[in-house]
DNA sequence: AACCGTATAATTGTATACAATTATTCATTT
DNA sequence: AAATGAATAATTGTATACAATTATACGGTT
């Protein structure tokens, strides 16, 4: 098999499949704990096991499907002890490159940022539903955007894993809470101020408090989830 | 081809080349730039190409070989830009770690890491060449014992990961600079000391303070090689 | 000699075939 | 019925074959 396309762009038949089964994990439409056959996948993305297992051990690496015992793969499991690793590690990291970005910051970057609140605001503003993922995926930029700028390669890939992880119980959470969407707002613009002052300490610790309360946010909405009917696998 | 044998355990085809391969990396033996080819490596270590792919790809997740553009790979090289980031993190990781420890450390814990202190000093206070690999060797048993205490199983597998890449700049270390693992080996006894009365704030700014010298020394190290021969590919 | 393009070789990417392992079924015994 | 074990099926692990891509060599042209 040649090159196939996914989205707008090429890529290799490695890529496809890891790109495709990540996006289902993510969705929902392949769910935690749900078992993964490799002959079965290969046959419903048309494509041979080889570069089927070379996504699959990618998906591994980064947690997003699990091996067992038996050699066979999973989907991953989501737990709270495991959303509050991750929310502390992204606390921590999202420190050192906001502390960076804060030290590198020129005036077009500042009018970026500040693009991206003031649509965030916006989408926040404006009443309706499927907007909802508008918040989140600019909000997402806000945060990526300051991966680039600190320029720290090392962090910045970390951060990019730990939020495709993060994003399975995020997902969880916007159908229920919306003033924690509307303070999250407010807390960008926040840490944005301090970044243009140079108020590095200010800005990390903004940070840090943003995280917490998101983390907070996470941790309520999952346990919701169970206790309520138990449904954690699939909220929608 | 079945399992095969690395060191006392068995493996599978894939993890030997992955061990093998990765070993052969921090040793130096394959040097930093050395391009890859896959059907020269599967002959030498006697396996088919499939396997070996797949452990290529997990050391190239690890960032101990990078891809080029044209698609071949390469071993990772060094720069003194890695090993500042690589320090970052591992600061801001190690952070974590041993705030948790601390909180969870039992009676039992203290007497191990006492005795891996008492070990590194012996070690230390002996004069003899071979044994700077055991300093080492115990050093990281002290960093990883605390990784465990923890219970943090994701910064545990990052802090891991961070350390297999922070080796390859270590070895440049120990064979120019004695007093460092002197000092090294007394920061680790001040670290253990905090620790056990419970300081959680001491024991991490004792933490930040010991990675900070660590990094400086490695800079340094680095820094005299590239400057000296240029030889930063084979030290030895 | 420098440049260009084509033929050839080297290398990686993918598919398929086969081996080894693990799970399941089902008859047999107690 | 429960337990045991052998036969069978399902699944993963590895090797090999072939396709696609990229690099190299080489001859001709200017």
């Amino acid at each position: 098999m040649g090159n196939t396309q996914y989205g707008d762009k090429r890529v290799s038949t490695k890529d496809y499949a890891y790109l495709e089964i990540k996006n289902r994990i993510m969705k929902g439409e392949l769910i935690p704990d749900e078992s993964i056959v490799e002959e079965r996948l290969s046959t419903e993305l048309v494509i041979s096991r080889t570069p089927l297992r070379e996504a699959l051990q990618r998906l591994e690496y980064e947690e997003l499907v699990v091996r067992q015992h038996n050699g066979r793969l999973k989907v991953a499991p989501i737990s709270i002890q495991e959303v509050k690793e991750l929310f502390e590690v992204r606390k921590q990291l999202e420190s050192i490159v906001v502390a960076q970005a804060t030290d590198k910051i020129t005036e077009l970057d500042k009018r970026r940022l500040r693009n991206l609140v003031q649509v965030i605001k916006k989408s926040d503003d404006t009443d309706e539903e499927d907007i909802l993922a508008d918040i989140l995926y600019y909000g997402g930029k806000f945060h990526t955007y300051i991966y680039e700028l600190s320029a720290n390669k090392t962090v910045n890939k970390i951060l990019l894993q730990l939020n495709d992880r993060i994003f399975r119980y995020r997902r969880l959470i916007p159908f229920e809470n919306k003033e924690r969407l509307t303070q999250s707002a407010a807390e960008h613009k926040h840490i944005l101020d301090l970044m243009e002052k140079g108020d590095k300490a200010g800005a990390v610790e903004a940070m840090v408090v943003h995280i917490e309360n998101s983390l907070e946010c996470a941790v309520n909405a999952i346990k919701r989830y169970m206790h309520t009917d138990g449904e954690i696998n699939n909220p929608k």
